[in-house]
RNA sequence: GGUCCGUUCGUCUAACGGUUAGGACGCCAGGUUUUCAUCCUGGUAAUAGGGGUUCGAUUCCCCUACGGACUACCA
């Protein structure tokens, strides 16, 4: 009956997600999967996700990273309900603004004795590290056994610690972890994981900048914002067992976790990094970024050419999959289709090849409108004004040659200038000396041509190539190093309906008289 | 070093004890496109190793190996 009546109110309670990053330089691709992966998880659930800053370093502080972070999510289609820049009921959601409620926690836990204040200086922190390591011990840690040769309200009189507080001595507030328990962390990926106490050290709370650490600040706004699942990088599950004790501490019900497999390198192992993307030459972040220091440049998914729904499909089915064969999903079909017990376990290794093929993929099923829309884009970057009509027309021929957007323009651009140079390979191979009286023969036929609609007009000009006896082949070459001016593009009828009839005789005869 | 997590084709993965171990990317070959790309068809290729449990293990357990994350007054 209880777990009837518990299993009830767990059912009702609404899903509250977030995604937490700090502020410390563009978001990576890892860290949009993750976000990715909350939203879907919040949509599917019909709950809510939350955007907050986790700027508790000042140190680390990078200046724009918040504004990217955002412009990124927004990019990609990840929309949050709550958070930075557009509020809500748990107001503020950056941490820094945050900053005055964390003490109070701190203080509580020393009040019942789960904490303590720490005097120690880095230097003392290190020659106890010094010294452990020298006795031997395997993990020399501020722990339950060092914590009492250390400076802090456990050893030193009450007195003592009163009049160093008083006198504004720096000092910061450590958990106090128990010697001997089993913490169970219960995760939505991996399961029961259970951890010893002694393997735990009594980690800083809150420092003596009067910060919280990332440790007590995401406890206390996550509890504060009813978050109901926290689902994060594998790089957090190690300090689960300390988060699940600080639950229980404050006696919270903490939420479920899931911990994410990491992204790994394409060639090697390792997590991937900002220096596997120069190296291999792949961007790394959904955005360019621009560092504010080195002012070195990243290149990003956006601006390399990427359409947001590839990527965002892409990074979803790196670490999990729907269990059909389906691959290529909207963010719609993501939602449904969604579900955290389907996340693997392990990492995966990022393949730039799969984002482009994804890639491909989405322009092959774009409208012609749409593909228009790009290359319109493209061209008004190139300084070339065209009309919209002709615009379509050029789109359905090239789309599915297109992989990223700037292909757009080397599929394209012969249709707005004529070719400057011939390729000289291509030229040679079918060069003949009665070329130049077939092309007036082409000429002709061209110019009596009442329609150049590309589907019947390619018909007939091959039934006149091949009535008139000329090789099909070297024809077909020959206009296209006309039109074209080397061997690639689409099918010839096609460039010939876009080029039109004056345009198209002009380019012959200047291949002609060159 | 310690703690924790992980391990199916080169890569992403399916197979919740019984399959000729399936799909996708890549690669290779053929076909279509009288160009190039697309596209179509086919091919290549995997259960890390060793022990158990079981009539039967990719699947459950143990050990080993390998890989990863963490090990700050960073998140």
């Amino acid at each position: 009956m209880f777990f009837i009546f518990a299993a009830l109110i767990n059912v009702m309670k609404e899903v509250r997600v977030r995604f937490a990053p700090s502020p410390t330089g563009p978001l990576h691709i890892g860290g949009v999967r993750t976000a990715l992966y909350n939203y879907l998880f919040a949509r599917k659930n019909g709950g809510k996700f939350l955007l907050r800053i986790e700027d508790t370093d000042q140190n680390r502080y990078v200046p724009g990273a918040e504004d990217y972070i955002i412009e990124s999510l927004k990019w990609c289609g990840i929309n949050f309900d709550e958070g930075v820049s557009i509020g809500g009921p748990h107001e503020p959601y950056r941490q820094s603004e945050r900053k005055h409620l964390y003490f109070e926690y701190a203080e509580k836990l020393i009040n019942e004795g789960k904490a303590y204040y720490a005097f120690d200086t880095p230097e003392e922190l290190e020659e106890m590290r010094e010294r452990l390591t020298q006795k031997g011990v395997a993990t020399p840690q501020y722990d339950y056994l060092s914590r009492y040769e250390m400076k802090n309200s456990l050893v030193l009189s009450p007195e003592d610690v009163k009049s160093r507080l008083e006198r504004g001595d720096p000092y910061v507030i450590r958990v106090m972890i128990p010697a001997d328990r089993e913490i169970k962390v219960d995760d939505l990926i991996r399961g029961e994981v259970v951890v010893h106490t002694s393997k735990l050290d009594d980690k800083v709370l809150f420092k003596s900048d009067g910060m919280p650490t990332y440790h007590l600040a995401n406890i206390v706004d996550d509890h504060l914002m009813e978050i109901t699942h926290v689902i994060r990088g594998e790089e957090w599950l190690p300090s689960a067992p300390l988060h699940v004790l600080l639950y229980e501490y404050f006696e919270w019900d903490a939420p479920q976790f899931a911990h994410l497999p990491l992204l790994l390198k394409p060639d090697g192992n390792g997590k991937l990094s900002k220096r596997d993307g120069d190296r291999l030459g792949f961007p790394v972040f959904p955005l360019q970024w621009s560092d504010p220091k080195s002012k070195e440049i990243s290149s990003g998914y956006r601006e390399s050419g990427y359409l947001p729904d590839a990527f965002i499909n892409m990074l979803a089915m790196l670490g999990w999959n729907p269990g059909t064969e389906k691959e290529v999903f909207s963010m719609q079909e993501l939602i449904d289709a969604f579900s955290i017990d389907r996340v693997q376990k392990h990492g995966s290794k990022f393949d730039p090849e799969k984002a482009k093929w994804y890639n491909h993929q989405y322009f092959s099923v774009l409208s012609d409108n749409e593909v228009a829309h790009l290359l319109e884009k493209q061209l008004i970057g190139k300084g070339v004004n065209a009309d919209f009509g002709k615009l379509l027309e050029i789109s359905r021929l090239i789309k599915e040659r297109v992989t990223l957007i700037p292909d757009l323009w080397e599929q394209s651009y012969f249709f707005f200038k004529q070719p400057l140079t011939y390729d000289e390979k291509l030229k040679n191979k079918i060069w003949r000396p009665e070329t130049p009286e077939v092309l007036r023969h082409i000429c002709s036929f061209i110019e009596e041509q009442t329609s150049l609609q590309s589907d019947t007009f390619e018909s007939s000009l091959k039934e006149y190539i091949h009535q008139s006896g000329f090789n099909m082949g070297q024809v077909m070459n020959t206009l296209r190093l006309a039109l074209v001016g080397s061997a690639f593009g689409p099918g010839i009828a096609g460039i010939i309906s876009v080029l039109g009839k004056e345009e198209t005789i002009l380019r012959i005869n200047r291949l002609k008289n060159s």
